[in-house]
DNA sequence: CTCGTATTAGTACCAAGTGCTAATAGCGGT
DNA sequence: ACCGCTATTAGCACTTGGTACTAATACGAG
């Protein structure tokens, strides 16, 4: 008996960590000893088998992968809203905005609550965001209620350019706040609506 | 014959894309067809057997943890990455991106693919977006496919914070460029850009 | 009705196991 | 030297989710 057992284990347990695909046939060879020790082993030290550890990893991507993908539509829900002149909606952050590592909102989530938002109060068939600025104050994390709320704070009809301000708060804190510069497609009267400008 | 083999044979392809996880005879259950045919079809389409299909997955999870994190996370797919210097994502605009009265692109979805790139191309534990601003140079239609390039241009350890420069193009055109004042999570010794945390 | 494709059935075999029983090794203590 | 005990090894039956192959059958078009 070169190792003692215990030390054996601790060392299987560390190798298949590093590497979950390996066979027990393999760390047999490895360690030297004969593929039942390997089994008992992992069975003491509640390790499962092969295609269970693969399984596991792989589960995991595949979870996160789907959940980090929405990012749809309008994002919040519009609460209420003054043409032209204000609007206010709510984001509920949850599981799928998040970094699975701190539970912290994605930055575009945010974004995209105050970019709907600035595109929504402006009366109009159709705006486009041409330059934000944008700042994150505060972390927020799943299961908090974001309200964003948009103002528009000047307009330049000449040049089909409103300025949007939003400013998102969780319980009254400020966690972001977004200026948008916005392109109005048709003009105040008539609705023309179809133009391209690049 | 209730449906066309070719007809099958597509959905087969699609069920297995979305679930990896699912056996023939789970299949052949789905199907109303033997398990055998299954197996025909997928011997047609060159699908792998369950085991090979986790695997893989599981085997592209364990090589991006190695690396670093959030690969999966990214809006958009990283075609190339240089830790803490560069990295490109394409992003294909489709229906649901877009506005629907003039299938322009939400200026959301052009954020998040450069924001999550810019997250992606920090070389952390956890890097947050602290503020930016934006340009939508030019509108982004349904069907195009957006490039972005991200590359850090500036590091302040002792603020923890990095700039990143994001352009994104269209067919060599520029539609986006977005600046990023990043928030890195860890802090890091000047003169080194390429240790093993994990 | 016949031809050809599509489908189903059945068999042998594989990898990487589990679960179980039984034999053997190694070593300490007395 | 012998007992006792744990550790190790061996062997066998059985499991999953397949592959590879052969053979039979069904179905639809000409």
């Amino acid at each position: 008996m070169k190792k003692p057992k215990k030390v054996r284990q601790q060392e299987l347990k560390q190798t298949i960590k590093d590497n979950p695909f390996i066979t027990d046939e393999e760390l047999s060879r490895e360690f030297g000893v004969s593929v039942q020790t390997i089994r008992l082993d992992r069975l003491e030290l509640s390790i499962p088998e092969l295609r269970e550890r693969i399984k596991h990893v792989a589960v995991q991507t595949f979870e996160d992968e789907v959940k980090s993908l929405p990012i749809d539509e309008v994002i919040g829900e519009i609460i209420d809203i003054d043409l032209d002149e204000r609007a206010i909606s709510i984001f509920d952050v949850s599981e799928e905005h998040v970094f699975q590592r701190n539970r912290i909102a994605r930055g575009h989530h945010l974004f995209a609550q105050a970019n709907s938002l600035a595109v929504a109060v402006m009366n109009d068939e159709l705006a486009l965001t041409v330059r934000s600025d944008l700042r994150f104050l505060r972390p927020v994390k799943a299961g908090q209620r974001v309200v964003a709320k948009a103002e528009v704070t000047g307009r330049e009809p000449a040049r089909r350019r409103a300025y949007v301000k939003v400013v998102s708060t969780v319980e009254q804190v400020p966690v972001f706040t977004g200026e948008f510069e916005m392109y109005r497609e048709s003009e105040r009267e008539e609705g023309d609506g179809s133009e391209n400008r690049s």
